[in-house]
Formats: structure tokens, sequence, C-alpha cells
DNA sequence: TCCAGTTTGGACGTCACGTCCAAACTGGAG
DNA sequence: CTCCAGTTTGGACGTGACGTCCAAACTGGA
């Protein structure tokens, strides 16, 4: 696949909003075409059709995470707070484009295989929480847990959260949800 | 919509697979047909396309969920015990149909218009949920938090893990899952 | 026996898709 | 400046799945 322009990908973030609207199949890719005044001979000559834009969609809010998660990582602190860190990167993106976000999340099975898109999420996100957890087990800040199936869990937890705010509201607090989010996953919802 | 007779209803469980194969829309809704063993003018009959049939299959599984988790929350116990058994049926709903599952959690921008599919799970799990969370914090078994928002965490949470037991696997134990999330969830990541 | 509802195969028009092309444009190498 | 490879664009086109329609057969209860 040819490299996008940068011109084009940056016109592409304003197609999630036309997909959104009445839905990922509803939208011709005839309509996107026009929202963001890019021919429509011009998206075939970069991409193979609509779920490759969408895979492109993903990829882009993937590398964004991706970076975000490891700034958050290398933050001074225990592991526990580097944890929170990285809950609040996964926030961040999610909020500052909530249509794609929903797009995404709601069309997950057309971005690409489901196992490939796995193995990118896991590279963004689980790997970095799952070695997040083993220092924080280390140093004493969190307990000993599956690796594995926890940063599962903190995906989970993080991601329909915001996209229940998303829904609801049609923006993300970072703060406000994060706030909500570590009483549960940090503290536990059990009284001591 | 016409009541769908309960062979066909039967039968439509075997689409599952058929779909999750190559993906929702390289299915052809004659596949299907062919492989369910009905004929393509009786599922027009009964449904007005791919989509419709997502819908059912998602209706018919949030109404095992609710049903499930009703009798966890009518259990006797704390509303800590009656959260681990919420908890727990889905898990096991989700075990008990991994291709549907699957299937449903990565089309479900497909299955019907979003806001009503998040109404009808927040009938069949959260609106639980959130009751069992406020008597539990009642009872002094767990902690005051934000309901709704917690609510949203737990489901992601099991939610997310479990497609991922399904992913890696092809299979679900709900006891060697809910161990693990349980940890997260109840007791927390923190050490105390 | 009758009838309303169901079941089925087959034929059909429609529409978006993705391909293809030829012409125009771009920008860097020589 | 000239050339050329790569890019951009509009328009035309064939294809295929969709969903509709129909007419005939079947079902089961009144």
């Amino acid at each position: 696949m040819k490299q996008v322009p940068q011109a084009i990908a940056a016109k592409l973030a304003l197609a999630a909003p036309v997909f959104a609207e009445h839905g990922f199949e509803a939208a011709k890719i005839d309509d996107v075409a026009r929202a963001i005044d890019v021919p429509r001979a011009t998206l075939y000559y970069y991409f193979s059709g609509k779920e490759d834009i969408l895979a492109f969609l993903l990829q882009a809010m993937l590398a964004e995470v991706a970076t975000q998660v490891q700034l958050a990582v290398r933050t001074e602190g225990s592991g526990r707070e580097r944890l929170r860190a990285v809950l609040r990167a996964q926030l961040e993106v999610l909020g500052g484009n909530p249509d794609t976000a929903q797009l995404l999340v709601t069309n997950i099975g057309r971005a690409g295989r489901l196992t490939e898109i796995a193995a990118a999420v896991d590279s963004a996100f689980h790997a970095p929480v799952r070695d997040t957890l083993a220092e924080g087990s280390k140093d004493g800040s969190l307990r000993e847990v599956d690796v594995e199936r926890t940063a599962s869990a903190l995906f989970g937890a993080v991601l329909l959260v915001g996209l229940r705010e998303i829904l609801l509201h049609g923006s993300l607090s970072p703060d406000e949800v994060l706030a909500d989010v570590e009483v549960v996953v940090m503290d536990g919802l059990a009284t001591p």
C-alpha cells in the first residue's frame, strides 16, 4: 500500500463524523470523498476501499495510543503511579478523538483481521501495561497478578467507560472518568 | 417484525460460525441460508437483511444475559457476593456462545442503532449491577462508588477479558477468568 | 372444506463497488 | 529547460449481492 500523503491523512480525520452519522455501511465512499474534498479516484489510488480507510484510522489512533502510553510509562514514580498515567493516556486519546473512537469500536471487525488488530493493540497498550504491572509488583506498589488478563481487564474497563461518556455526552473528561475507574481497579470495590 | 419460529431461531445460532469464518460482510446472505438450511426467501420473510439477523442474535444473547444476571442478583448473600455472581453470569453466557459473542462484539455497529443497543445492555446488565452496587454499599460489603461508571467499567473488564480468551483459545473458562478479574475489581491492584 | 398465514424457488431491477482509462498536473533529476 | 515517473482527477463501465416481487405449494386451525 502506498504512503498516504499528509494532506489526505489529515482530512481523513474528518471522515469519522461522516461514517458516524448514519453508520459505517450507510456511508457510501462517494459521500466520504465529497465530505473530505478528495476525489473518489484519489481515494482508490491509496486505499482499496472503505474498510481500508477504517484500517488506516485505526492504525493512526493506535499509533497515538502507543506514543502517549510510552510517555506515561516513562514517568517518574512507582509502578502504581505510572499505571495510573497509562490509563489516563488511553483516556486522553479517546477523549481527543471521540468520533473516531466510537467509529472504530463499533466497527472493529471491518478494520482488518481480528488477530492482527489484537496484536497491534497488544503492542500499543497491553505490553506496556504488563511491564508496568510487573514493575509495580516489584516495587511493592501493586499486587502480583496475572498480567495478561489484568491488562485486558484494564483496557476493557477504560475503553467502555470512555465509550459510555462519548455516547452520552459526545465528549470525555479524562480526569473525571479516571477518578472513578481508579476507585474500581486500584482500590477495589470490596471494603477493606 | 414477525415472530420468528422456534425452528428457525434455533438454526440461526449456527449462523454465527458462518459469519465469523471470513467476517460478517464477506458472508453473503445466500451462504447463511445454505449453511443453516433455510431458504433465502424464508429468511427475507422474517428479516429485512443480514443486519436484522445480527440484531436478532444480539437480542437473543442479551435476553440470556438478562436472565442469568437476574438469577445471580437473587442469590443469597452480601452485595459483594452477588456482584461476583453477576460477573460470573456474564462470563457464563459469553463462554456458552463464543462464536456469537465474538461476532456481536466485533460487529456491534451493524446490529442496530447504538443508543438502542446501549439501552438494551443497560437494562440487561448495567441496571442490575447498579442496584447490586448500591445494596453492597448499604450492607457494607462494597465501597460507595459512582454506580453508573463503575457498572460500565465492570462490563468492559469482563467483556474484553472474555473476548481475549475466546480469541486465544476459542473458548472460555468462567471460573478461571473470574478469579483474575475479581482480584482487579474487588481487591484492587494497589497494595493495601 | 376453507382460508389466512407461511414457505419456497426463481426472476428481476437497483445500486454501490471497485476497475480502468486517458488526460492533466507535479516536481525532481539530468 | 526537458523529461519522466509518479500522482491526481473525472468519467465510464462491468460485476455482484441485495432486497423485492410473485405465484404456486403447503400447513393447520376454524
